[in-house]
DNA sequence: TCTGGGGTCCTAGGACCC
DNA sequence: TCTGGGGTCCTAGGACCC
């Protein structure tokens, strides 16, 4: 058995760890850069706040009610999201942090507990110890304890736990489930469920094999499998290397000046070649974009990327940052408003790996000293930042001048800074 | 005036190899 | 008229997740 838990409404459920006054109120915590709501509470989930909706756009109904809204602070939600997943790593063996706030646990040889008993003293424990409010789903499968969680959270007179044990469990539980709700198949493939007549997950669950192969992939016959009570995704107990690694921000006002986007671009290098190291990885490609919005009328739209290949695969902020500059240089066009620019990395590979360089043939020596050099450069660079602030020692480039990000209702970092909690305190 | 950020996997098609 | 079989790698696009 596998059991999943989730956080209820995550970061708004942050935000009211350290303001109690916000129970019982709708909250909203928004996007970076201000744009959409990306978690409500209850009550703002009532009043019709929908996820993933622009903010501008549902002013009046905010103020109407007296929403409280939040910018995003993922310094305090990582950190909260630390503490709960410790927690929860003390009731099983085996545990796969599935996201910020999920987390699946290896439940095989629980049985002689009660396991709804189990999964409630879990929840009491987490509430206890963190303040977070959790959902628990249990089922034979993780797509099946995917489910269960669904309905812990949507039945709140089951309080906060779902058991799906029984066949007759399982059928009932998934046939009052929409079949776009179930993991893994989304909006695109739901409405092409309904149009075949598919409409519940008991029905995707029923439907011809061969037909789910062939228009929903591998993908989707896994989740049938899935659904039919057969494990086909195992819990992952340590997360693979990433396979690319991106930086990128909208801006709060647009950016005009090259040198201005210089600077954000310099600063979403160095980031990306920080998460790199801490990966214990390397790059071989890197890509740089810069955009207009979207919404702007045609004409004034642009949208400028392009991938560099590097001579050897690095994780040296200052190699990569050059790259950066380089391609920058390249995609940009002077008379755009720009909204939106980033950094991606990839062609990625572990440290330990051998090398694969791309020399040419009138390449100069890899000039292994330099490497030793650059390595031990990046190690001081990160113990300091590490010991006294991000962005401690930077590159002169990577500056925060000419571009920023809208945070307007930015809560303190209160359990990782200090200067945060003194300003609170005082 | 305002519209997020960071990932993964799969497939199809083209270019290439022997 | 016919025109093999078995691969790899890369990219673009489309789907999904939180």
């Amino acid at each position: 058995m596998f059991a999943l838990i989730d956080c209820n409404n995550f970061y708004v459920s942050c935000e009211r760890l350290f303001n109690p006054g916000l129970r019982g109120r709708p909250v909203v915590v928004l996007s970076n850069n201000d744009g959409c709501f990306i978690s409500r509470s209850e009550e703002a989930k009532a009043i019709g706040l929908g996820m993933g909706e622009s903010a501008f756009k549902c002013r009046e109904l905010l103020q109407q009610h007296q929403v409280a809204v939040y910018s995003a602070n993922f310094s305090l939600y990582g950190d909260l999201s630390a503490r709960v997943m410790r927690t929860l790593a003390d009731f099983a063996p085996d545990i796969e942090i599935y996201s910020i706030d999920e987390c699946f646990l290896d439940l095989s040889g629980f049985d002689r507990f009660d396991l709804a008993d189990y999964a409630r003293q879990m929840r009491r424990t987490v509430e206890k110890h963190t303040g977070i409010p959790v959902s628990i789903g249990i089922g034979s499968t993780k797509t099946l304890a995917k489910a269960a969680s669904r309905m812990a959270k949507k039945n709140s007179e089951l309080g906060g736990v779902a058991l799906l044990r029984s066949d007759a469990e399982v059928s009932d539980a998934l046939s009052g489930m929409d079949v776009e709700h179930v993991w893994g198949i989304g909006a695109r493939y739901g409405a092409l469920l309904h149009r075949h007549g598919i409409h519940t997950a008991l029905d995707f669950a029923g439907a011809p094999a061969p037909w789910v192969r062939r228009n929903l992939h591998i993908t989707g016959a896994r989740v049938q499998e899935e659904l039919n009570g057969r494990s086909c995704l195992s819990l992952e107990l340590v997360r693979p290397p990433k396979q690319s690694i991106c930086t990128s921000r909208s801006f709060g006002t647009p950016v005009t000046l090259k040198e201005n986007l210089q600077h954000a671009v310099a600063h979403f290098a160095s980031k990306c070649a920080f998460k790199l190291r801490r990966e214990g990885s390397r790059a071989s490609l890197l890509t740089v974009f810069a955009a207009t919005s979207p919404f702007a009328p045609k004409e004034k739209r642009y949208w400028g990327t392009e991938t560099l290949s590097l001579p050897s695969a690095t994780n040296d902020t200052l190699l990569l940052l050059e790259a950066a500059k380089l391609v920058l240089e390249r995609i940009y066009r002077p008379g755009y408003e720009y909204k939106k620019a980033g950094v991606i990395l990839s062609g990625i590979g572990s440290v330990t790996e051998p090398q694969q360089t791309t020399l040419s043939l009138f390449d100069t020596d890899p000039h292994p000293e330099k490497q030793g050099r650059s390595a031990n450069l990046m190690e001081a660079l990160d113990a300091l930042n590490s010991r006294y602030g991000a962005g401690t020692l930077r590159v002169a480039s990577d500056s925060p001048s000419g571009w920023k990000q809208r945070q307007e209702e930015l809560s303190p970092a209160y359990t990782t800074r200090w200067c945060d909690i003194i300003e609170v305190t005082t």
